[in-house]
DNA sequence: TTAAATTCCTGTAAGC
DNA sequence: TGCTTACAGGAATTTA
């Protein structure tokens, strides 16, 4: 599922071809996909701008137009944001399509529909709750350990459960979560605010070192994501925890660990993180 | 106020 | 082989 790398590959494979680009069409096949403003209001406020930015805010992709509204677009679990020639066949799930002025299009896919589409700028959109409050970028070179340190502290839940919401710390999702973890050597059922600050400064490091990992290998194609192009990732042959629970830990050899932490499966060793 | 539980969705895979 | 069932999970919403 897309998380911060895979969003960071499909917004840097985008902006190239779609900045200084005019959206001339839209069509809506299952219009519920967007959820502000009503759908006829998306199309005519969208239809005849043109694209002056293309960028990220943890897993939200930000199309920005030259009078300052955004685009948004979440892709849930399944969502797909795809760059195609016009005579390329329509995906099924094709829920939305942007026509633009170089006769490409822009077509959102989602079987699941538990990603969305938004329009607006970004304090009506924050100011609407239509988008929540997101914590700091953590790959943002000013994002510090002592920050994260700070942010784990406060909370009385798990390492897990603090790395999964987005208020705290964004764009890490199930995939990311563990496998920082599991590199930090720290179990994702410990309580936040137990971590030494050692212990903050190794999960930083560990957190920035997944991410960037990720990114440089296009991102981690273990359910359906596909980046702008539909093509794969790389990054899934390369995990070290997550999806292998059962199979032998790549440091200590033990049978990884699956349990449920906040409603989501997590993997880990039970030898290897403390 | 914070945390946990529930809900939305459908493709996939396991089990009978 | 074909049907049923469980499972996957991001985040908004509801409940505790």
């Amino acid at each position: 599922m897309p998380e911060l790398p895979e969003v960071e590959t499909i917004v840097a494979d985008l902006r190239p071809h779609l900045v200084g680009r005019t959206i001339t069409r839209c069509e809506l096949a299952f219009p519920t996909i967007v959820r502000h403003p009503e759908p006829e209001e998306f199309i005519d406020a969208v239809v005849g701008m043109r694209i002056e930015s293309v960028g990220r805010r943890g897993k939200y992709i930000l199309i920005r137009f030259d009078n300052s509204i955004l685009l948004v677009v979440h892709l849930g679990m399944t969502g797909q944001l795809r760059l195609v020639d016009a005579v390329t066949p329509l995906a099924n799930h094709t829920h939305a399509v942007f026509f633009l002025d170089d006769g490409r299009q822009l077509r959102y896919r989602d079987p699941r529909r538990f990603g969305r589409l938004l329009l607006g700028t970004q304090e009506a959109l924050l100011s609407s709750k239509k988008m929540p409050l997101l914590g700091p970028e953590p790959i943002d070179p000013e994002f510090a350990a002592g920050e994260l340190y700070r942010r784990l502290r406060k909370r009385r839940t798990s390492l897990k459960a603090v790395l999964l919401d987005q208020g705290a710390i964004a764009g890490v999702g199930n995939i990311y979560a563990d496998e920082s973890l599991h590199r930090a050597r720290l179990r994702p059922d410990r309580i936040a605010g137990t971590l030494s600050k050692k212990s903050a400064v190794r999960l930083h490091e560990s957190l920035r070192e997944s991410l960037r990992a990720a990114i440089a290998n296009r991102g981690s194609s273990v359910d359906t994501y596909r980046d702008a192009w539909g093509e794969i990732g790389g990054q899934q042959e390369k995990l070290l925890v997550y999806g292998r629970a059962g199979e032998p830990c790549f440091t200590c050899g033990r049978p990884l660990s699956s349990i449920r932490i906040a409603g989501r499966t997590t993997v880990f060793c039970r030898r290897c993180q403390h």
